[in-house]
DNA sequence: ATCAATTAGTTAGTATAGCTAACTATATTT
DNA sequence: AAATATAGTTAGCTATACTAACTAATTGAT
């Protein structure tokens, strides 16, 4: 990467972080699938029914958008979560549509693997000072504000 | 989430902001995914070659654990971009042992759908104000110790 | 009130990406 | 020379993604 001393360096910045940023995203979660195997769910599974947890039922079409797959993958998601008793779906008034929502399981699952799948993680980041903790905070809020307007 | 105002509230802190970047992760790559599509090569494939372009020719089993997956996955994508004459096989003085390299091709549409993928988030970097952005490159820096600790 | 259009979800078929187990071929060690 | 270890591949399974085409239900227009 050529440095540029220029004026407008703000784009090059911006794209260059933004790079890292993917890159630093892709391994994170290498390292912490490993242990998401551990609870044999998978990582699109544990993720959609992290929505219903911390969020609420909703419909099929809903949790799809949230997790941002087309609703085809989401129907065999939830195939997935229905078949180990995760969640279930349950019909509404409009007869298209369903209502899906955690079981009991489900959110006890959730909650413990979770756990296990952040634990590491949390580990290494207890090893670090109060103010890097504080700070890598504050990245998560700034990556949330900026996912929100991605 | 219950706030804590004991002393002892740093574990707890750090395991929040564990999840926290662990959703915020599995966001940012759902939503560059869709970008990574445009250029006809999955994830991981653009992961593994990119591995080669900026880091140079390694073996197969090196190039399996710079991507954190198991030798055969590495096998499967390798064979994709060998198909896609985007990297080539080698042979090498140990006869067991394969040579892996990008070709010009892989180099070149690398770095073109890189551009492409994260364009999308460098564009949202760029409304952040300047103190931001310098912010969030400091705060990459800081997960990226990280991850070199996971 | 009926027929068309839209909406919600599923099914079918394809591709990528992950795993373990078992195999082949080469190199190393005893 | 034979046993062991190492590097990759092959085979077979599962999960996750897509598009296209389908069914069923609702809404809208005539």
């Amino acid at each position: 990467m050529v440095e540029s001393k220029k004026k407008n360096e703000r784009p090059e910045k911006a794209a260059e972080i933004a790079g890292r940023l993917h890159s630093a995203a892709i391994h994170l979660l290498r390292r912490l699938r490993v242990r998401d195997l551990a609870s044999g769910i998978g990582p699109a599974q544990l993720s959609a029914l992290s929505v219903l947890v911390f969020g609420g039922p909703r419909s099929l079409g809903e949790l799809a958008e949230a997790e941002q797959v087309r609703p085809p993958t989401m129907s065999r998601i939830v195939e997935g979560l229905e078949r180990e008793g995760l969640a279930r779906r349950r019909t509404t008034e409009d007869k298209r549509r369903i209502r899906l929502e955690a079981t009991n399981k489900g959110t006890k699952i959730l909650h413990e693997g979770r756990k296990r799948r952040v634990e590491s993680l949390a580990v290494v980041l207890q090893s670090l000072t109060e103010s890097e903790i504080r700070r890598l905070g504050e990245l998560t809020d700034l990556l949330e504000q900026v996912l929100r307007k991605l």
